[in-house]
DNA sequence: CACAACACGTTTTTT
DNA sequence: ACGTGTTGTG
C-alpha cells in the first residue's frame, strides 16, 4: 500500500518524502509539485513511521495554503482508507460513505496535525503561555488579547507621534515610522536594540515612538501581527521550560515558502528545532526533523521584510554544508509539470540575469508548445484591446477554453482600470483577486469593534472606534473629559464608562447614550462563557442598534454594508460548524482578526481573472497575460537605481511566466496615463532579457506577417504597429541594431533603448562576454563609441 | 456636530 | 485621475 502511493512521485519527490530524520532543504521550483511533496511527507510519517500526529507542524504564509493542504491530507488519507476497508477508489465510493471516512480521518489524524500560518499557530501558542511572558520593561498580556491590524497600530503610532510625544508630522511621518518599528520587530529588536542600532537623532527618536507604542499595545491588553512571532521567541528565549515543552511536542517541523521567512519566523523555527542551541551545533536529531521548502526565486516580498538569505544560509544553518551533488540535506525539484518548453525556457533564460540565487532550471516535461507573443501597444487602451481581441479569438476558436481559464497579470492595481473597462464593454464575466479586503471594511471593522470590546474590556481603541456608532450622541468633547478621567486616575477607559457615577459626572447631556453603551457591552461580556458566538453576535447586531441605523438610512451603500454584516454572520457560523470544539467568541475573533479574506464563490471559477503580480503567486491558468512591461512600471521606478531591488523585480517577472500552463503573452504599452498625464514609456529591461528566437512580436525586429496573420482572425480592432523607424531615434545618437565599441567591454550590439533624451540607457550585448550577457549602460558613457 | 471643499500622495501585501 | 484624510463653515 505504502509503496502504491510513492509510486506518483519522481524520483527527487520521493526523496524528499522519504527522508525521515534530520534537516532537509528542498528547492521546489515552480509547478514542480511543493504541495505534493509535503502532503505526502506528513502522510508518509504517519503511515510509514508511526509519528504521532501531534507531533508535527507544518507552517504555511497563508490560510489558503494552510486549507488547501488539510484537505489534501485529508483527501490521501481517506483514499488510502478506502482502499484498505472498501477495497475501492474513494471517488467510486457513495456520497455518505465518503463523507464518513473523511471524517474518521479527521478524527484520527488531521485534527491533530498542528497545520496553519505562522500568526495562527503562533495564536494558539499565545493563548496558552501569554500569561506567563512578560516583556523587557514588565509588560504583560492576559489570554483574552486582541489582535490589532496595521490600521489599528498605524493610528496608534499617529496618536503618539502627534498627542504624545507632539513631534513633527512632516519629519517623523507616522507611516514610515510604524514602517521602521515593525522593521524593527520582524528582526527581533527591542526599542532600546533599535536605538543602539540606529545611533542618530532619528533612531533615539523612533525608539523612544515604538517603546510608547508597546506600552499602548499593553495598556489596551493588545498586539500587533509583529508581536504574534515576536513574543513566542522571546518567551522560548526567557522560560527553559516553556520552550521545552513545544521542542518536545513538534518533532517534526515543515515549512512551505521559506523564502519568505523573516529573522523573528526563522528564531522561532530554530528555537522550537534546537530547543535554543546554535543550530548548526544542534546535534540530536532523533526522531526529530526540519523539513524546509522553498524557491529563492520566487522571493518577491523583500518588502515586508522576508529575507531569502535565510533559505540560502539553511545548508550552512542546519544541514552537511556539502557541493550540491554531495549534500544529503538538500534535494532539487525541478522538473515542470505546468508549463510548456517554450514558456519555461523564456523563464529559465530571464532568472538566469540574476546573480543571487540557487542555481537550479525548470525542466520541462509536457510539449514545447507556442511561442510567446510580445505585443507593442500604442498605450493601455491599445494594450487591453490587444488583450481582449486575443482572449475572444481564443475563446473562439478552443471549445475547451472557458473565460476562467484566462489571466492578466499586471505590477500595479491602477492598471486594472483599462482592462475592466474593456471587460465590460465586450461583456466578458471577470473578477478582481486581492484589493480590497473583507474584514477591512468599516461596517466589519465595527462590528469586529464591538465583539474585541466584549472579551477584552482593556481594549480602549474598539471602545472608542464604537461607542458613538451608531450615533448615540455621545461627541467629541464627551469623549475627551472621559479619557481625561481615565488617563489622571490611571484606570482603564472601560472603568470609567461602566461606572454610573462617573458617566454622570463627566458626560453631561450625553450620560444617557454612554451608559447605555456600557450596558451592552457588559450584557454580552456575561454571556462569553455560556452562550456561543453566533448568540453573541447576533445579539450585539440587534441591541446595539447598528444593523436598525443601517437600514434607516436607506441608501445604495447602507444596503451594500448590511449585506457585509450578513456575510459576517454567515462567517460566523461557519466558523462554528468548521471548529465544532470551540465554538466562542474568542476563538471566531481570533480567526477573523488572522483571516485574509472569506472564500472565493465558485460561480467565479469562470470569470477572467486580474490581480497584480503579487497576487498571483501560487496560482496557474492555461492562459496569461503579462501587461505593462515598461521601463518604470515593471520594473518600478522605485527600484531602478537598486540592484537588489531589480533582482527582486525579475524574480517578480519570473512568478508571472511561470503562471503559465499553455501560452503566454506579453505586453507594453508606448505611452501611458499616470498620475492623470501621458508618458512615453520605453519598454522593460526584462523584455530585453527574454530571448528573441522564443518570441513573436507585432514590432519590426522580427518577421510582422507572422503577426498579422495571427491576429488576422480576431477582427479589426488591433492597430497596425508602427513603423520602427518612429521610434524616437531623432532626439538620440543610438538606436536598437547599432554596432558600438566600449572601451571595457568591447564590441557590441545595442539591443534595447531605454527612455529618451539625456538620462536614457542603453542595453548592450558585448560579443566578449559570455552567455549572451547583456549591459545596461548610460547614455553618458563616455567610454561608448560608434563603430559602423 | 455634520457636511463640503481642498490638499495630498500614488509598488507590491499577508497576517 | 482619484480616493483618502484634514480643515473650514454653517
Amino acid at each position: 500500500m505504502t509503496t502504491d502511493f510513492l509510486s506518483h512521485l519522481n524520483p527527487s519527490q520521493r526523496q524528499a518524502v522519504e527522508h525521515f530524520c534530520g534537516p532537509l532543504l528542498v528547492i521546489a521550483g515552480a509547478g514542480s509539485g511543493k504541495t505534493r511533496a509535503l502532503t505526502y511527507r506528513i502522510a508518509n510519517l504517519v503511515l510509514e513511521h508511526h509519528v504521532d500526529p501531534e507531533n508535527i507542524l507544518a507552517v504555511t504564509f497563508t490560510n489558503k495554503a494552510a486549507k488547501e493542504m488539510k484537505e489534501r491530507i485529508e483527501r490521501l488519507f481517506a483514499e488510502r482508507e478506502a482502499a484498505r476497508s472498501h477495497d475501492k477508489p474513494l471517488e467510486a465510493l457513495p456520497g455518505h460513505v465518503q463523507t464518513k471516512l473523511r471524517s474518521q480521518v479527521y478524527k484520527t489524524i488531521t485534527k491533530d496535525l498542528w497545520i496553519g500560518t505562522f500568526h495562527a499557530l503562533c495564536c494558539r501558542i499565545l493563548r496558552f503561555d501569554i500569561e506567563k511572558f512578560q516583556d523587557e520593561r514588565g509588560r504583560k498580556w492576559t489570554r483574552a488579547f486582541s489582535i490589532f491590524d496595521e490600521s489599528d497600530a498605524q493610528s496608534l503610532v499617529k496618536d503618539i507621534i502627534i498627542n504624545q510625544l507632539n513631534l513633527d508630522e512632516k519629519k517623523f511621518d507616522p507611516r514610515s515610522v510604524r514602517y521602521a518599528i515593525s522593521n524593527a520587530k520582524n528582526k527581533g529588536l527591542s526599542p532600546q536594540e533599535y536605538e543602539k542600532e540606529q545611533p542618530n537623532f532619528r533612531g533615539r527618536v523612533i525608539s523612544n515612538v515604538y517603546s510608547v507604542y508597546q506600552d499602548k499595545l499593553a495598556e489596551n491588553n493588545a498586539i500587533d501581527f509583529d508581536d504574534l512571532i515576536l513574543i513566542p521567541v522571546q518567551l522560548f528565549r526567557q522560560n527553559e521550560q516553556i520552550r521545552a515543552y513545544w521542542h518536545k511536542r513538534f518533532r517534526h517541523i515543515l515549512v512551505d515558502e521559506y523564502q519568505d521567512t523573516n529573522r523573528t519566523q526563522y528564531d522561532l523555527i530554530q528555537l522550537l528545532v534546537t530547543n535554543g542551541e546554535s543550530a548548526s551545533k544542534f546535534e540530536d536529531w532523533n526522531y526529530r526533523s526540519v523539513f524546509v521548502v522553498g524557491d529563492a526565486d520566487q522571493s518577491i516580498y523583500s518588502f515586508r521584510m522576508a529575507d531569502f538569505t535565510i533559505l540560502m544560509g539553511f545548508q550552512h544553518d542546519f544541514g552537511d554544508g556539502l557541493p550540491d551533488d554531495d549534500t544529503r540535506t538538500m534535494v532539487k525539484l525541478q522538473e515542470n509539470y505546468r508549463s510548456t518548453e517554450n514558456i519555461l525556457q523564456l523563464a529559465n533564460e530571464l532568472i538566469e540575469n540574476n546573480t543571487e540565487r540557487i542555481d537550479k532550471i525548470l525542466k520541462p516535461t509536457r510539449g514545447r508548445g507556442e511561442s510567446t507573443f510580445c505585443y507593442r501597444a500604442q498605450d493601455e487602451i491599445d494594450e487591453a484591446e490587444f488583450v481582449i481581441q486575443q482572449m475572444r479569438r481564443l475563446e473562439q476558436m478552443n471549445a475547451d477554453l472557458h473565460w476562467g481559464k484566462f489571466a492578466i497579470l499586471y505590477r500595479t492595481n491602477a492598471q486594472s482600470r483599462a482592462f475592466e473597462d474593456i471587460l465590460v464593454r465586450w461583456g466578458v464575466p471577470y473578477k478582481i483577486v486581492g484589493g480590497l479586503r473583507f474584514y477591512d471594511r468599516k461596517e466589519i471593522k465595527d462590528v469586529l469593534a464591538y465583539l474585541r470590546a466584549i472579551v477584552n474590556p482593556a481594549d480602549t481603541l474598539s471602545l472608542l472606534r464604537v461607542i458613538n456608532t451608531p450615533r448615540r450622541g455621545v461627541g467629541k468633547s464627551t469623549i475627551e473629559s472621559l479619557q481625561k478621567a481615565s488617563i489622571e486616575l490611571g484606570i482603564p477607559l472601560w472603568e470609567i464608562i461602566s461606572d454610573e457615577t462617573s458617566v454622570k459626572t463627566l458626560a453631561g447631556r450625553s450620560a444617557k447614550g454612554v451608559s447605555a453603551f456600557a450596558a451592552i457591552i457588559e450584557k454580552h461580556r456575561e454571556m462569553l462563557d455560556s452562550v456561543s458566538a453566533s448568540e453573541i453576535v447576533q445579539g450585539v447586531l440587534e441591541e446595539s442598534g447598528y444593523v436598525r441605523d443601517l437600514k434607516a438610512q436607506g441608501t445604495d451603500e447602507a444596503e451594500d454594508r448590511f449585506q457585509n454584516v450578513q456575510e459576517l454572520y454567515n462567517a460566523v457560523l461557519q466558523y462554528e460548524e468548521e471548529n465544532e470544539d470551540d465554538k466562542s467568541l474568542v476563538g471566531f475573533l481570533a480567526n477573523a482578526s488572522l483571516a485574509s479574506d472569506l472564500d472565493d464563490t465558485p460561480e467565479e471559477a469562470t470569470n477572467v481573472s486580474l490581480m497584480t503580480l503579487h497576487s498571483s503567486k501560487g496560482l496557474e491558468f492555461p492562459i496569461v497575460f503579462l501587461v505593462g512591461l515598461e521601463q518604470g512600471l515593471f520594473p518600478s521606478y522605485r527600484s531602478l537605481d537598486d540592484p537588489a531591488a531589480i533582482e527582486e523585480e525579475r524574480r517578480l517577472c519570473y512568478v508571472g511566466i511561470t503562471r503559465a500552463q499553455e501560452r503566454l503573452f506579453i505586453s507594453h504599452a508606448r505611452e501611458r496615463r499616470l498620475y492623470g498625464n501621458r508618458e512615453p514609456a520605453s519598454p522593460s529591461l526584462f523584455l530585453a532579457e527574454m530571448p528573441r528566437e522564443l518570441m513573436d512580436t507585432n514590432t519590426a525586429t522580427s518577421l510582422p506577417s507572422k503577426w498579422t496573420k495571427s491576429l488576422a482572425k480576431g477582427g479589426s480592432q488591433t492597430r497596425t504597429a508602427a513603423p520602427v523607424g518612429a521610434e524616437p531615434s531623432d532626439d538620440l545618437d543610438w538606436s536598437v541594431g547599432d554596432r558600438v565599441m566600449h572601451a571595457q567591454f568591447g564590441v557590441g550590439e545595442i539591443t534595447n533603448v531605454f527612455g529618451s533624451g539625456a538620462k536614457a540607457t542603453l542595453a548592450i550585448r558585448f560579443d566578449g562576454l559570455p552567455g549572451m550577457k547583456r549591459k545596461i549602460l548610460p547614455i553618458s558613457d563616455r567610454a561608448l563609441q560608434s563603430i559602423d
